[in-house]
DNA sequence: GTCTATATTTGGATAGAC
DNA sequence: GTCTATCCAAATATAGAC
């Protein structure tokens, strides 16, 4: 089926992009093939150079759109938070949700694929990748002053981020653990013990 | 140079092991080719045949031989210790040791390679996995039920391994954070504050 | 047990018709 | 914008000489 114009162009090439980060997160990027991706997509792999110059283009692109979805969803998050906890706990889910989740963007299980783009796509994606850390980083740093958390922040950010990322390995929607109870389990590592008994008690105060 | 007899074929086959061991972790499963673990052997590429009938055998051998030597490791680093924490500490120190290792058994990351595996050659890896994390699990409970940790055990090894296997996108020998120190640190998150004050005073009373 | 040479398959990418 | 047809490169695997 042919599509007209620009609006056309711009559709399938968003339809290629979801069927290549679901392919890639499930397949990963060097056993997903173009026809894998055209397939899914409903046309032949040929034409697929019509919407991207090659494989690792559409790589690029994926990754570079996990970040920005993600850094804007997780922003929101933190500036919605009243409380520091808050902000982590809203963080911690934030990303949660886009490792397991099945569309979107998860920036953590991209990275891994990072190894298969050339050095200049790597480094091109640095600068996204920062701003997306620095979010992390800024959170942890204020709760670290406050004497919330006890391990530096940047270790720690390393820690969450190998802890949630590796859910995408054993997590499966509905079984064993809810999303909410691995978030709360980990902010309660996370965070001191009297800083997360005193964010327990705040919640609940704020629920009745 | 020919090697003789099966004690020449055995030496191979475990440099084989181990220059794939190497690249499978550095580059993934996908992106190395025979040619290139060849070339680290510093054979052609169809000798490799003479001792593994594909690529894929190869990766299935390694990934056992590696569940193996770090579960001999681990067991007889919890055998030795004296105190569930210590056990615990010894746990992560070996896991964290296998991930960064150069040479040697990364589970976790092999594990990674998983789905370069035939479903047949998956499932021959269960028995040998749950072996494994048996181990971790065992500890983990005793340390439950002692009210040392919070966090629920099948949970909490998951979230260990996730921080552990993770440390492998960005650990680099001597820079920034000593393995010590993050094993340290990362006990500190999964102890209760408790469990980990006395550990920290057990420890440094038998140092004197 | 390794080499040379090569068969075979797979997968990324292109050219031109429609 | 997609299809058909195909090129080309890379990579796994084999066969038989040494």
């Amino acid at each position: 089926m042919t599509e007209r114009g620009e609006e056309g162009k711009r559709m399938t090439r968003k339809r290629i992009m979801d069927a290549a980060v679901s392919l890639f997160r499930h397949k990963g990027f060097e056993r997903t093939t173009v026809r894998d991706i055209a397939t899914a997509v409903g046309i032949l792999s040929g034409s697929l150079f019509h919407h991207f110059s090659s494989k690792e283009d559409i790589l690029k692109e994926v990754i570079s759109e996990a970040i920005e979805v993600t850094l804007a969803k997780m922003s929101a998050s933190v500036d919605e938070s009243d409380s520091i906890e808050g902000a982590l706990k809203a963080l911690i889910v934030c990303e949660l949700e886009t490792v397991t989740g099945e569309s979107g963007a998860a920036v953590g299980l991209l990275i891994s694929e990072w190894r298969s783009l050339s050095e200049q796509g790597q480094s091109a994606m640095l600068e996204l990748r920062s701003a997306y850390e620095g979010v992390w980083l800024e959170v942890l740093r204020s709760a670290s002053r406050l004497g919330k958390i006890r391990v530096e922040p940047i270790l720690m950010r390393k820690l969450i981020a190998g802890a949630l990322n590796w859910t995408h390995t054993w997590y499966k929607d509905g079984r064993s653990y809810q999303q909410a109870d691995i978030a709360e389990q980990l902010l309660s590592m996370v965070l001191t013990e009297k800083a997360y008994a005193d964010y327990c008690a705040d919640t609940a105060m704020s629920a009745v």
